[in-house]
DNA sequence: TAGCCTATGATTAGTCA
DNA sequence: ATGACTAATCATAGGCT
């Protein structure tokens, strides 16, 4: 179609209101999901927000993003003044108050969100082993768990472990660093490791 | 600004990472917000699906939204009732060609990246860890090791284990997955596990 | 602080491979 | 349904008020 020469009609306006088509109304579904969740990550990144979204397919199926987990969000709205005085670093300030006593809960949680981080990763990472222990072929074969952004995500957080272990070594340059502390490279991740 | 005739630059691309100016973070958060609420509302309305989100400033406000309502959206993640289950999912499917076996590197790289960050997130908590026992006056008054940037990468990092499960729940959902698969909420990370 | 404004980046409806 | 593509609508960064 397009009788002009124009190869498409590019997006259209859509009324606000059911889709009729199924096809279309699955396909719209599909991106607009993804869009949102690309939303709320950005949301997260950008303005140190913490948020969650859930979302029902008309099918019934769920889909969820959750910064730093939708449980933690879920609870959070439920117990709005218990949550409150946990979230440790809502933003980048350097200038937190501190001789208080009160910044003793930096390291903690800084702890507590490596081990959280520590705890997904290691869990998708089993499930997944175990995903393709239970059915190699159809795993393996298909790929069928390749979402457009499977190869955009993980280099990501490698990415990030990469400047985690910047900040580590920085650390333990550090002049006024109390403790010696012994180097990182031994822990499965060598230099020239990273590709 | 602008030497040409024109009276704003237009839309800039910005970078994903926090926004450190702290009145273009806050003028942002608030755009951006409503522009998700917005586009959970056109997907509800389009697709028929329900959805919620729930969002925190950094500074502690919460905003929410769910169609027909936030609580239903909890009430029903939280209870995955009837429709919310995976299909056995036979696979048989014809195309059952290469045998080159060269389609296992895509998993097997996933298992490996994901194997390497948890190691380096694992020494670096270990590290700190045992660095705060053995000298827990100077670590937690000082804070000798916020580095600028300590406020900043942190939160990435756990950013991207938001993202990372997300992509393991959209695999979770994905009508071709061939095993059944279990919800991630329960590994070592449920509500008020936070602290 | 909170709205407008405008140009431009980002999203996506429609289509086909 | 899944991916790629185009072109048009939509969202929004930066600036101003």
């Amino acid at each position: 179609m397009a009788s002009n020469g124009k190869r498409t009609r590019g997006k259209q306006r859509i009324p606000m209101k059911m889709i009729e088509n199924h096809a279309a109304r699955l396909a719209t579904f599909a991106k607009r999901k993804d869009g949102i969740i690309k939303k709320a990550s950005e949301l997260g990144e950008l303005c140190g927000a913490q948020l969650g979204v859930v979302i029902f397919s008309a099918a019934g199926k769920a889909f969820s993003y959750g910064c730093p987990s939708i449980e933690s969000i879920i609870h959070r709205f439920r117990n709005p003044a218990a949550v409150n005085r946990l979230q440790p670093m809502p933003c980048n300030d350097p200038r937190r108050e501190n001789g208080n006593g009160e910044s003793n809960d930096t390291i903690d949680s800084l702890l507590a969100e490596l081990e959280e981080v520590k705890g997904k990763v290691k869990s998708l990472k089993e499930t997944i082993s175990s995903m393709k222990e239970r059915a190699p072929a159809n795993v393996d074969r298909h790929g069928w768990w390749e979402k457009p952004d499977a190869n955009f995500q993980l280099p990501e957080l490698q990415h990030k472990a990469a400047l985690i272990e910047a900040l580590y070594n920085d650390m333990r340059n550090h002049p006024n660093c109390p403790v010696d502390v012994p180097p990182l490279v031994h822990v499965g991740f060598g230099p020239g490791n990273l590709q």
